[in-house]
DNA sequence: CCCAATTCCGAGTAACAATATCGGGATCGC
DNA sequence: GCGATCCCGATATTGTTACTCGGAATTGGG
């Protein structure tokens, strides 16, 4: 039912390539430290998303990883999919592997086929460079509770 | 990320009971059967239920279960909250229990919320009568495939 | 009044996934 | 060459999932 931390660390990460677009590449260490994540658990997650397409590698002293395409094409869902594997709010709603039996048999089916495209919908919506572009608006207009 | 089988057996179980309102209880043995799960495993999704005041139970020979409220005033919502807990994509957009450091501190805290808000929309907006009303429509007007 | 059907309750469990951690090899700028 | 970094595979721990099992309590029908 809920994101694991591989979905949300990818994104996490990749939004820290995505403020420092054009800059270079930049360690898993300097991600790890600013997002307050594992070094060596993003180490799991930077490995598909290289084999994917989505990031670069630059090995060696001074190295690390830049985004493989602008932050403006590539969209959260992309990131999900190469993290979680296609998105889905059931097993037998899943994009692109359909559960032929059950949505034929199954009076409910349906539902959860409605579900899963409202999270498609969004996620395939939002782009790294509009998380930057809101970042950086927060950034300038904070919001101070209480 | 995805439904467990609590919900979807759930909902399903609730469906067959939706199905035969107003026809006496039900025995978990006969959903059981009709829907194809396991009887024991139904009993733990039962309890909750019933304790949430969602079914009323029958207890001994011929008893069984009944919806505790008409089908029309229990949505698909109602009983994956009880059965799998407040809704979220992620456990830090969870309604009801947000999590205020990541809310205010994570830049992708903001999708996972818009995500979560589209769940909640859609489980919400059906109900178990429109369920059966969907099924008899189907019913009645099958799709034949090739 | 007895019996079979049923709900009710709590424990146990086998398999799997999540969330890392660890060690070491390959590569490269300085 | 050296240290930073990516790269790869193994291991460990913990928790969750999806059940299973055994038996007690309840009740309608014969």
């Amino acid at each position: 039912m809920k994101l694991s931390t591989k979905g949300k660390y990818g994104v996490k990460a990749l939004f820290e390539l995505a403020m420092n677009e054009g800059a270079g590449p930049i360690s898993l260490r300097t991600i790890a430290e600013r997002q307050g994540l594992s070094e060596h658990y993003l180490e799991q997650l930077a490995a598909p998303l290289r084999r994917a397409g989505i990031i670069t590698a630059v090995r060696g002293a001074q190295g690390g990883y830049m985004l493989a395409r602008p932050a403006s094409q590539i969209t959260v869902g992309d990131v999900i999919r190469v993290l979680e594997g296609p998105v889905g709010y059931t097993d037998c709603s899943t994009e692109g592997e359909p559960d032929p039996e059950c949505a034929s048999t199954c009076p409910v089916h349906g539902v959860w086929e409605r579900v899963t495209q409202e999270i498609i919908k969004v996620i395939d919506s939002i782009t790294l460079q509009d998380l930057v572009e809101q970042a950086l608006a927060d950034r300038g207009n904070p919001m101070y509770h209480i």
